[in-house]
DNA sequence: CAATAGAAAATTGCATGCAATTTATTCCAC
DNA sequence: GTGGAATAAATTGCATGCAATTTTCTATTG
């Protein structure tokens, strides 16, 4: 039960948090001999983790170039941001049609948390935040769903960290429990309305344009090779 | 330029081809050896391939266990086919609001192709189908929906090898005929309906449950080496 | 001093080798 | 002949090594 992660699946799930919680910012460089020393494992490995990381829209793998944490532009920001608006409509409705049991309980608890991390200060919050609306596409059922809104709520996660003020977090968490108030109500209207508002809320954050990069890496990585949460 | 592809790209490419024209079926197990001999190269770049391949959905790998065509069942039939209905509705309300010079002349030369494709009888009739799907989401511009719109036409290909009639071409040519000529007028509502229709339609074909599986990999895989269209 | 050509260092793409896990086969008891 | 344990074959996960490409540094020239 200890080692059930392969070593890449460890390596990605790392440098994911790391990512999400804007320790790696966008542009950084991530050479696999880097990575695989810090983490003590072959090119390989961190090459496979690289890989999927790519494939999440992430990073960016130039051919014999490397690898760097994707720096999305403007353009790409509103792709991502329409594109969400479509399907966590599509959450919200399947939700408004069917809510599991204790889907409620688990919204309110995940704010909860929330809250904590956003009092203590933690760079959790940025990606609890996220993990809010993955939570809400986790309750419709849909791996697929769950996949993609996975994706797009990443990509936002990356787009913030690039456009947006530094170390913001992305959602009002009060917002959030609007939204499952409405839940509750099985008001599809309302709860789409709160959604659009909330997106839009969190897209006009991407305004100010402040960049920095190529601290070392090693040293961030080291935060983050634990496998807890 | 001739060899602008990488390996594992030529791979990739190769193997995509041949799942989505059905040459290799659901449940094929595709062992990292058998895939390197054929195409002349190591496992590792086979590896690589499998690892896009299961990221877009088309391949199952399980740990230690390696890989295989993905075999969809049918509750994830029914999640594609939800999220694609969802995805092509933001494509046609994209094009009608605004659609590219040449777009539509774009769309009637595909389906001119499209219905050479299927009097000869060819495979590519059956990608083609769903490449028609992925030029509506082209014209779009939107580099992220291009990639959600071929990812759930990809595993719509995958769900008919698996479930539908053998060989049948995706889509009905008649109904694309018929869409392009409800953007030309930017009537949104109409060609929602028929996209409608037309995905309801691919999807009752998934009905009958025929399956067989096992040929040799090998065989099948050297007609789809070339790079080809 | 700027610019450019060339060499050196760094980094990726890929192949091969080995240990570990899984799958198939053999052999023996019942 | 069947069931099950032990063994053998096949297959994956990972590390290492080498050639090719890219990047950085250096030196020479105008």
């Amino acid at each position: 039960m200890s080692t059930n992660l392969s070593r890449s699946d460890a390596i990605y799930a790392s440098l994911r948090r790391a990512i999400l919680e804007q320790a790696l910012k966008p542009g950084t460089k991530l050479p696999e001999d880097s990575i695989g020393d810090t983490f003590s494992v072959s090119r390989t490995s961190a090459r496979n983790a690289l890989l999927r990381l790519a494939s999440d829209g992430l990073v960016e793998i130039k051919p014999n170039r490397g690898a760097a944490v994707a720096m999305p532009t403007l353009e790409e920001a509103e792709e991502v941001f329409a594109l969400r608006r479509c399907l966590e409509r599509e959450v919200i409705e399947k939700l408004c049609r069917r809510m599991p049991r204790d889907g409620i309980d688990a919204l309110i608890s995940h704010v909860r948390e929330e809250e904590r991390a956003l009092q203590a200060s933690s760079p959790r919050s940025i990606r609890l935040a996220g993990e809010f609306h993955i939570l809400l596409a986790e309750l419709t059922g849909s791996k697929l769903l769950i996949d993609f809104i996975s994706q797009v709520v990443s990509r936002s996660s990356l787009i913030l960290a690039r456009f947006g003020r530094p170390h913001s977090a992305e959602c009002g968490i009060d917002e959030h429990v609007q939204l499952i108030e409405a839940l509750k109500e099985q008001d599809a209207q309302t709860a789409s309305r709160i959604m659009d508002h909330h997106l839009h809320a969190v897209e006009d954050r991407a305004k100010t344009d402040d960049k920095d990069d190529g601290p070392d890496i090693s040293e961030i990585l080291n935060r983050y090779m634990t496998a807890s949460e």
